[in-house]
DNA sequence: CTAAATTGTTACAGTAACAATAACAAATGG
DNA sequence: CCATTTGTTATTGTTACTGTAACAATTTAG
């Protein structure tokens, strides 16, 4: 699953389970609704778990739950939780040094420029909770 | 080769190209400098070529040489010439839609978002020349 | 206590993507 | 004609990804 995708595939996820907030839905049940396979989408849920943003209860009747309101969930908290490497992770050829520390310093104003545009996505990501995304897609 | 490596391979190339710009440099000579496979070196440069950012000169005694000043050549129109898609292209899960219009108005959301972070970005490298980038490479 | 259900994680096979290189046709100039 | 260089395609090995299955761990019901 590339970021992006496991990104919109959580808010799926999110705002299935937001439509009753105090019932408990299997990763089965979500998995159907949104259409993407349950076993995959139990290790999504686990890492959102993980965060405090889903609770799970495991065993018999078990399954997921919002754990916050949907106003207290952002994008980038759900992307960092699904995601082991920062926002869009961009990398840089970090070829062969030699004496050439031209292409070095190439490589690290590319490494600061590409830190500056995740922090700007990150920033923007932080604006979006998954309320707002409910209102706007409903 | 990701689309990130691919800028900031192309950006060495071209800043190996400024050090001498009226001499011509073949694909080895700076494949060689920069410490890149010359043969796909060679596709880039050509990609750049078609955008009229480098000159090429085939046969004998040929190779590649800067067409404009690095002062006109910026990130934006580097990037688009070397990757067919946009710039950091993000996608979403376009999974089965089923009666499940909840899940589609998601992906349409995200695919405004994600166009949205790429103008964001484009704009930002529009404002990067070359030049910008050997001044503070230097 | 036993059985059923469910999460959490690992494994796996098949496929796609990628990297690095090689190879060669096309073009060019001497 | 020949040497050289680009531009493109093919090859090969490796890595990554996808979708699925399997199963241990956990929990509740009865």
């Amino acid at each position: 699953m590339s970021a992006s995708t496991k990104l919109s595939t959580a808010v799926k996820a999110l705002s299935c389970l937001a439509k009753a907030p105090d019932s408990v839905k299997t990763s089965a049940e979500i998995a159907d609704a949104i259409g993407v396979n349950a076993s995959k989408l139990r290790s999504l849920l686990s890492a959102l778990a993980k965060q405090g943003i889903v609770k799970t209860i495991k065993g018999k009747d078990g399954g997921f739950q919002l754990n916050r309101k949907c106003s207290e969930i952002d994008l980038q908290e759900i992307y960092c939780g699904v995601e082991d490497r920062r926002a869009f992770h961009l990398d840089v050829h970090t070829g062969i040094p030699a004496e050439n520390n031209g292409a070095q310093k190439i490589n690290l104003y590319f490494n600061d420029l590409f830190t500056e545009i995740q922090r700007d996505i990150e920033n923007k990501m932080k604006n979006i909770t998954i309320q707002n995304i409910i209102n706007k897609t409903a």
